[in-house]
RNA sequence: GGUCCGGUAGCUCAGCUGAAUAGAGCAACUGCCUUCUAAGCAGUAGGUCACAGGUUUGAAUCCUGUCCGGAUCACCA
């Protein structure tokens, strides 16, 4: 057990034993105590003073008392300051703790508990290449699902690849016009780039196609509609939904232009799935779930032959399920690949990573599962995202503000190159080695750089802040570790038991902090969130840098002290890097 | 307009299941490399926690209202 809960167990066997009250675990406050105070854990001791009519001075002398009496070997002292509780922790628990999992490669980690969980991210549109939202959500996912999967739980990473649709015959038309039959391979522009060049140029040809039509003296609205090239574009949808062969080849010919871009992209940036699922596969699925509901009188049927859902009982609005024209919409498609994954994995709980621009959506989707009585909609859950933002506003690829997911990796590489060759540590290193630290580094900047805020929150991109390396970074982190690698290539740690009996406070601050590692393990899996691993392997990585300064290894006071405090760089550079590699960033043994 | 989310230092963010004098990083200023990697460390300065009420022994945190910003409410995806 984690020492807090376990501070816990004893103070409410104590509360109970001399005041007779019951206290639950969520009743009792434990902090860590400030520094400025003396002590290790802190009970703040307010809501018992009413109660028990005792002034909280008596009372903290009074149940301080106790717990030094009753463990000794646990506590070793305690004080009182107004309502609070200071208590400290024994050395040798704290050595002891250290002893027993220096080396573990895994600490924190839990065994399988029998869970399925799907995780949904990156659905790319193949029609344009990725870009810095697209990396938020990929490096989201990701990570949650790594998290999840450290936490026992099993994983099943899935990816819905938006590959059909009105914007993706924009593209193919707007190649079929202007490509004279280049491709990626006779312009050496990578596949997905070349397409989503298309996908532009159709934007500029409609655009001035709708502005000569304006200015023939049509209105807007109306221009927009009878721009030839749209209704083009509108037939060839008609086509690709007939089957016709040459729309179809046209279609999965440039399609497998972007799939070849994106397996680049994808690969670089430590994206996998164990399970693609294609929209053009999907779409129709879910009309069958239409004729379900309006028997069950969940869905019912409007004059014109539309179906429709009524959420107004639940805050929400009426939603079409089933065009009237027979064709689904959106949401009938969700359902059915909701179902789809479920008769294949038997998920428990299935976690879409989808940004939060879709709250509503997905928040449909639940109810009409549940409505349905799925055994699934309970499982389901929107990880909802905030959207990246430019410090000069929300990106538009309209007004060419999107930023390139290549290009971004790109810059980023460049500028690890370029420091790391200013710093001039690694001079010996092969050229492959070289090329994978910089990879290392710029990867691990861009990660850390996205998943350290709260995903629920938008975020603003400061180009000039992501190309910092100090501080609250993934280099600083990676650095420490390659610091600590740098003392243990050195010397040898022994797995005799540990001969210290004193623990300086820098030493302790560092042993306090990873005793907690496998609760803020617990904290992520609980919210989702892999920013609280961000922080907390920051501020860990932080107190170490602290304590380097400060203490010497390898010249150590006594051999004791130098093999503690080995133990303690082991662990540090351990927790280190599995915290890390839970955000899918890897770390250096030099940098 | 309805619903939802947000407003904490100059900037980017923690803290939000209530608890001690509100914390980091960046930017600014001061120091520290004959000693295990200075991508580091130590320090100074910087705050009416949007505003106003309320609940409480105690509120950045919970409740109500107001102001400001954003998302969404398509027979789009």
């Amino acid at each position: 057990m984690s020492i807090v809960p376990e501070i816990k167990v004893k103070v409410a066997a104590v509360l109970k034993e001399m005041y007779g009250i019951e206290t639950t675990e969520s009743e009792l406050t434990i902090n860590s105590t400030k520094p400025e105070f003396e002590g290790d854990y802190t009970l703040v001791l307010f809501s018992f003073v009413k109660s028990l009519k005792k002034s909280p001075e008596q009372l903290g002398n009074e149940i301080g008392d106790a717990l030094v009496k009753a463990h000794p070997a646990l506590f070793t002292g305690y004080n009182v300051i107004k309502g609070f509780l200071n208590l400290t922790v024994a050395d040798s628990y704290w050595i002891c703790f250290l002893q027993s999992n220096y080396n573990q490669r895994r600490f924190g980690s839990k065994p399988a508990n029998g869970q399925k969980v799907m995780v949904e991210y990156s659905s790319p549109n193949t029609n344009k290449p990725l870009h810095l939202g697209h990396l938020r959500n990929n490096f989201l996912g990701w990570s949650v699902a790594k998290i999840l999967e450290e936490s026992g739980y099993e994983i099943i990473k899935s990816c819905i690849v938006n590959d059909r649709g009105i914007h993706i015959c924009k593209s193919m038309i707007a190649w079929q016009k202007f490509a004279n039959g280049a491709t990626p391979q006779s312009t050496g522009v990578k596949g997905d780039h070349f397409v989503g060049e298309y996908y532009v140029k159709f934007n500029d040809a409609y655009k001035a196609e709708v502005d000569q039509l304006i200015n023939e003296g049509m209105d807007k609205a109306t221009a927009e509609k009878e721009a030839p090239i749209m209704k083009e574009t509108q037939q060839m949808l008609q086509d690709w939904e007939a089957g016709k062969p040459e729309v179809i080849n046209l279609w999965n010919m440039m399609n497998s232009w972007v799939y070849e871009g994106f397996d680049v992209t994808y690969k670089r940036i430590g994206s996998d799935f164990q399970k693609m699922y294609y929209e053009s596969d999907t779409y129709l699925l879910g009309k069958q779930f239409v004729e379900e509901g309006l028997q069950k009188g969940v869905f019912y049927k409007k004059d014109d032959g539309s179906v429709w859902i009524d959420l107004t009982a639940d805050g929400l609005d009426e939603k079409l399920v089933l065009r009237k024209d027979g064709t689904s919409v959106y949401i009938t498609q969700d359902i059915g690949l909701a179902q789809q994954k479920y008769d294949e994995f038997k998920y428990d709980q299935s976690i879409y990573v989808i940004a939060d621009e879709q709250n509503y959506h997905m928040k449909v989707l639940k109810l009409i599962l549940q409505k349905l009585g799925k055994p699934y909609a309970e499982g389901v859950y929107h990880l909802s995202y905030g959207m990246v933002e430019l410090p000069t506003g929300r990106m538009k690829s309209r007004e060419g503000t999107v930023v390139d997911a290549d290009d971004m990796v790109d810059e980023m590489v460049n500028v690890a190159k370029q420091k790391t060759e200013e710093l001039g540590k690694v001079k010996d290193f092969t050229e492959a080695e070289l090329k994978e630290l910089y990879d290392t580094i710029a990867l691990g900047a861009l990660k850390f750089f996205l998943l350290r805020v709260d995903p629920k929150k938008k975020m603003i991109f400061n180009p000039e802040e992501s190309i910092d390396f100090h501080g609250f970074t993934g280099p600083f982190v990676q650095y420490t570790h390659a610091r600590i690698r740098s003392i243990l290539r050195k010397s040898e740690v022994s797995n005799q038991k540990s001969a210290a009996t004193g623990l300086l406070k820098l030493e302790k601050d560092i042993v306090i902090m990873l005793e907690q590692y496998p609760t803020i393990l617990e904290q992520a899996v609980a919210e989702h969130n892999p920013s609280v691993i961000a922080i907390y392997v920051f501020n860990l990585a932080k107190a170490f840098n602290t304590f380097y300064t400060e203490h010497s290894v390898m010249n150590a006071e006594s051999e004791e002290k130098k093999q503690l405090r080995l133990q303690i760089s082991e662990m540090t550079a351990n927790v280190i890097a599995s915290g890390m590699s839970l955000l899918g960033i890897r770390v250096p043994e030099r940098m």
